[in-house]
RNA sequence: GGGUGCUUAGCUCAGCGGUAGAGCGCUGCCCUUACAAGGCAGAUGUCGUUGGUUCGACCCCAACAGUACCCACCA
């Protein structure tokens, strides 16, 4: 077979990915005796589409199942997708309301319906796209549907699962419902958990608001203790209407200004009621008035003091933010932002506004929609956290689950410590249905079914119509079971018994509280055990310039197109597709054209793969530069060609396939094996230790500088000028070493190095070839490292270093063959010979005692003395053996000192002190040869 | 207000208590029969600042500066 010139990866790509999952690789290891090894993707939105992060979350995963495959685990990577609760409603949503229709036309089933079609319709994009970069995950692994997508949040069975979770945990006492206030988004008429809730810094303004007295105006003192009369209390708030729903103004019991005024009544302005004032040590004295309203129902703080001291929690807002009937009639029906305008014209018109100052703060907006936060009383389920949570603490504290980097672990801890019970339904129709009934009175029934929860009202006594909860619960709940749900729970499967606890989650930082934390503790009070033993938080992909991507600032990537390389115009229509706003498009037009003036070339999945895999160190970003994946697409063509050269050299010769001939190996043979191993053991400490970064660089370095830069030529020395066994040899030893190094490089360029090996294994005399990512994963081999056969190695590159050194120096043309003087051990250089001859491109190459005398360049190596043998420039050597001398000369005039000094001798580790002697002795020698050769150039 | 990272070559980043590294970029010369997506040679650093520990600090410790992110109920 001969392969193309140059690497061609599309046709590879597509060929390889059908065939391993037609065979069913990517199954679950079933195969006794042998150790799981399992991954959980994190399940990615149904309706999403793969973006640069999941690629390099994917390439991790892959990387490490693929590698555990090959080392002989039982693997299975466990893939699924999720519902996605919020934004897919949001989606589908959208599209009606681009139908002229809201959900509430359609109702909650033909809505729930439409989604459902969306999910098929749109569903399997992104584990399409999953495919092209090769992942090996077990697709047909709990998929209910059929549809070799893996699990779905809300299929039947997961669905099942869930509803066992919620109705056993309410048993446990563990889930209660209550109402409490929470943060609600008025735009999507749902409560949403504290996670979802994201600040913004926003300059709004601070009023201050006169609340008079009852009694008339009360004596007082000011901030500096003269004696002054006030009128009423002034508080001050960021949000003036919510002074409609005050239950009491509150001020710090030690406060010398108002201690005494505690008990007195002050009017609501705009309100027929009146009010107390309370004490309260939450209050800070320093900050506005000292003085504070109290709005129990429309905001935390107040909730708590509005609890302390028995204060009515008065609701002012509808669920849409409106003004609702206890509000004054003239505001009633407005807007939360057009009532507070509204009131503070009203305060103005009644002089009971003191003052309005801008003011910076912090302003609660929905992670979804991007709206103010409104807090909301409400009757809402929560899950009680504080004993999961102490059990989540524990298992890592414990070291049952491991985090790495390993400082991730605070921040998991500093959650964990401070957790609020977590509020887990939401109004919406896309989800899981709460899984309870009421009947007329009002009573609860939490069961599995409808007949259940029957049952269990009759056994009350409660024989009326039942009603179900309308709440869904939010998508996280259910994504916290997965890691034990998708191995069949509540059944006991063994599959569960195999893969849980999972080996590893890789998944980012962003998602240590909602996702991770929240498995831990559920996984360990359902299961007992710990979802997974390890916790790889991966970088966060950003641009080249360290900027975060994002699709505003068109510096997105796909990550197809990578692979599949785009054109310019496809890439701009591309990045500005739905944009509303036409400065925006111009922006991105720019941007685009500026950063991919030619648009984006044909990487494949391999480079963008190797790529990923070398910037993953434990930095906590990661700066994607096309210009590395380019340097690694040149890598897997680097490969392509080495095989080609192997190829062209062995195919139909002999190649000592069967080890019936003798074969005689040179020291370059059993160094490139020697060094393989080395290379083998960097690879599997990196996989150990999930840097990912060190074992592509060992991977590299090997292939290029090591294979390629240096064996293949010593190999077509011994191929040109070798006995037949030595040919033999070598040509054994090209297969054998470039059959091991692409199992090596299999789990992370996958493609190239199934291609390659299929040609590459029957030469090197494999039995079974079938396919690479079955074979065993190359082990290092240290009886195999030869220490002789290394030091050898370094002495031929160091003689070709200082030949090719000289050459340049001197300005040899590359091509122009020179003679060479050699002096040294003769037995050696007689052995380096050939190779020297063709490696420093030698025309006469002479072993002698002593270098002649002429006028030509000479370099040291170690005990080695070089000549090359060329006209030059009396002067100009001079200058540079003079250059060469002061600069050995200074490193001497260091080690010295160093040696000088008594307390290092004294207590240097001998080790350090033997090695500083030695390297003094080798410059030293250096001098004493250069020397005269300079003093012989300064006679002249 | 707390917490966590980061600061090393032009860029992006590794690194280690004992001689400062890689990739890309840059310069020069070469289309040498595996590869120009290549080969060979080359230049570039007060390792953020200031102290401390040490025989020795880019590395450990402290403070500071800059920077990024996370958490938090000052209305």
């Amino acid at each position: 077979m001969s392969l193309e010139k140059s690497f061609e990866p599309h046709a590879i790509e597509r060929r390889w990915y059908a065939e391993w999952e037609a065979r069913g690789y990517f199954e679950a290891g079933d195969a006794p005796g042998k150790p799981a090894y399992c991954v959980q993707l994190p399940p990615p939105n149904v309706t999403g589409t793969l973006h640069m992060g999941h690629a390099f979350q994917q390439t991790l995963m892959d990387s490490l199942v693929r590698y555990h495959r090959m080392c002989g685990f039982n693997t299975n990577w466990v893939v699924g997708t999720d519902h996605a609760g919020i934004a897919t409603q949001i989606v589908v949503e959208r599209q009606l309301q681009a139908e002229g229709k809201s959900r509430h036309d359609l109702g909650r089933e033909a809505f729930i319906r439409r989604v459902w079609d969306w999910k098929l319709e749109s569903g399997s994009t992104i584990t399409r796209q999953m495919r092209r970069l090769g992942d090996s995950a077990n697709w047909s692994y709990a998929d209910t549907e059929g549809q070799n997508s893996g699990y779905f949040t809300m299929d039947e069975k997961m669905s099942g699962a869930v509803v066992e979770v919620f109705v056993r945990l309410f048993e446990e006492g563990l889930i209660y419902r209550g109402k409490r206030l929470v943060n609600w988004d008025p735009v999507l008429g749902t409560a949403v958990s504290d996670l979802e809730v994201d600040s913004e810094e926003t300059t709004g303004t601070m009023w201050q608001i006169l609340y008079p007295f009852v009694d008339g105006p009360q004596p007082s003192t000011d901030k500096e203790g003269n004696p002054v009369m006030l009128r009423g209390m002034t508080i001050a708030t960021t949000r003036p209407e919510t002074m409609l729903a005050d239950g009491a103004v509150a001020i710090h019991p030690e406060d010398p200004r108002y201690k005494h005024l505690v008990g007195k009544r002050v009017i609501l302005p705009l309100c027929d009621r009146t009010i107390p004032v309370v004490a309260d040590d939450f209050v800070e004295r320093d900050f506005g008035t000292g003085c504070v309203k109290i709005t129990g129902a429309h905001d935390f703080n107040d909730y708590g003091a509005a609890l302390r001291h028995d204060l009515p929690l008065i609701v002012i807002f509808t669920l849409d933010a409106k003004i609702n009937d206890s509000g004054p009639k003239q505001c009633q029906g407005m807007d939360r932002y057009v009532a507070r305008k509204a009131v503070v014209d009203q305060l103005v018109a009644g002089d009971f506004l003191v003052a309005a100052e801008p003011h910076k703060m912090m302003v609660p907006k929905s992670g979804r929609t991007g709206v103010g936060v409104a807090p909301m009383l409400t009757d809402q389920w929560f899950v009680k956290t504080d004993g999961l949570a102490r059990s989540g603490l524990d298992a890592v504290a414990k070291g049952d689950v491991k985090f790495y980097p390993e400082h991730w672990t605070s921040t998991y801890n500093h959650w964990l410590e401070n957790i609020q019970d977590w509020c887990i339904s939401r109004q919406l129709w896309w989800g899981h249905q709460i899984p309870a009934w009421y009947d007329e009175s009002g009573a609860i029934f939490v069961a599995r079914t409808e007949d259940e929860a029957k049952k269990l009202a009759t056994a009350k006594g409660s024989t009326g119509k039942l009603r179900r909860d309308d709440d869904v619960l939010d998508t996280w709940f259910s994504s916290a079971l997965v890691p034990f749900t998708s191995l069949g729970w509540p059944r006991e499967t063994k599959d569960l018994g195999r893969f849980l606890p999972s080996s590893v989650l890789v998944t980012g930082f962003d998602i240590i509280f909602f996702w991770v934390a929240r498995m831990i503790m559920m996984t360990l009070h359902f299961t007992g055990k710990v979802p997974f033993r390890h916790v790889y938080i991966n970088a966060l992909v950003r641009d080249a310039d360290g900027q975060k991507m994002s699709k505003s600032k068109g510096n997105t990537l796909d990550p197809l197109d990578l692979i599949d390389g785009i054109t310019l115009p496809e890439l701009l229509a591309k990045s500005t597709v739905g944009l509303l706003r036409a400065d925006h498009k111009q922006k991105i037009e720019k941007y685009v054209k500026r950063n991919y003036p030619d648009g984006i070339p044909s990487f494949g999945a391999d480079a963008l793969r190797f790529t990923f895999a070398s910037l993953a160190s434990f930095a906590r970003t990661l700066n994607f530069d096309l210009n590395r994946c380019e340097g690694y697409r040149n890598f897997c063509n680097k490969l392509w060609n080495a095989t080609r050269f192997v190829l062209m050299n062995t195919e139909g010769k002999d190649c000592g396939a069967d080890d019936k001939d003798a074969v005689d190996l040179s020291f370059a043979d059993r160094w490139i094996t020697s060094r393989l191993q080395r290379a083998e053991a960097e690879v599997a400490t990196g996989f150990a230790e999930y840097r990912f970064d060190n074992l592509a660089g060992a991977i590299y370095h090997f292939v290029w500088d090591e294979y390629c830069d240096w064996y293949l030529e010593l190999a077509k020395v011994q191929l040109q000028n070798g006995t037949p066994e030595q040919q033999r040899g070598t040509r054994r030893t090209l297969l054998r070493v470039l059959e091991a190094t692409l199992r090596l490089a299999h789990p992370v360029i996958p493609f190239i190095t199934e291609e390659l090996w299929q040609t590459v294994a029957p030469l090197a005399g494999r039995k079974n070839s079938e396919s690479i990512s079955l074979a065993h994963y190359p082990q290092s081999e240290p009886a195999r490292i030869d220490d002789q056969a290394e030091r050898e190695m370094a002495l031929l590159k160091s003689l070709v270093d200082a030949v090719r050194n000289l050459r340049g120096e001197m300005g040899v043309s590359p091509a122009l063959r020179v003679p060479l003087y050699a002096a040294g051990d003769a037995k050696v250089l007689a052995s380096l010979a050939p190779y020297l001859q063709v490696l420093a491109k030698v025309s006469d190459f002479h072993v002698v005692a002593e270098l002649p005398q002429a006028e030509s360049p000479v370099a040291m190596a170690g005990e080695y003395r070089l000549m090359l043998h060329i006209e030059i420039d009396p002067a100009a050597e001079r200058e540079r053996i003079g250059k060469e001398i002061a600069r050995i000369e200074g490193e001497a005039q260091k080690a010295r000192a160093k040696l000088a000094n008594a307390s290092f001798v004294e207590r240097a580790p001998a080790k350090v002190v033997d090695q500083e002697k030695a390297r003094l002795a080798g410059f030293e020698a250096t001098l004493e040869k250069l020397k005269p050769q300079l003093d012989k150039l300064a006679a002249q």
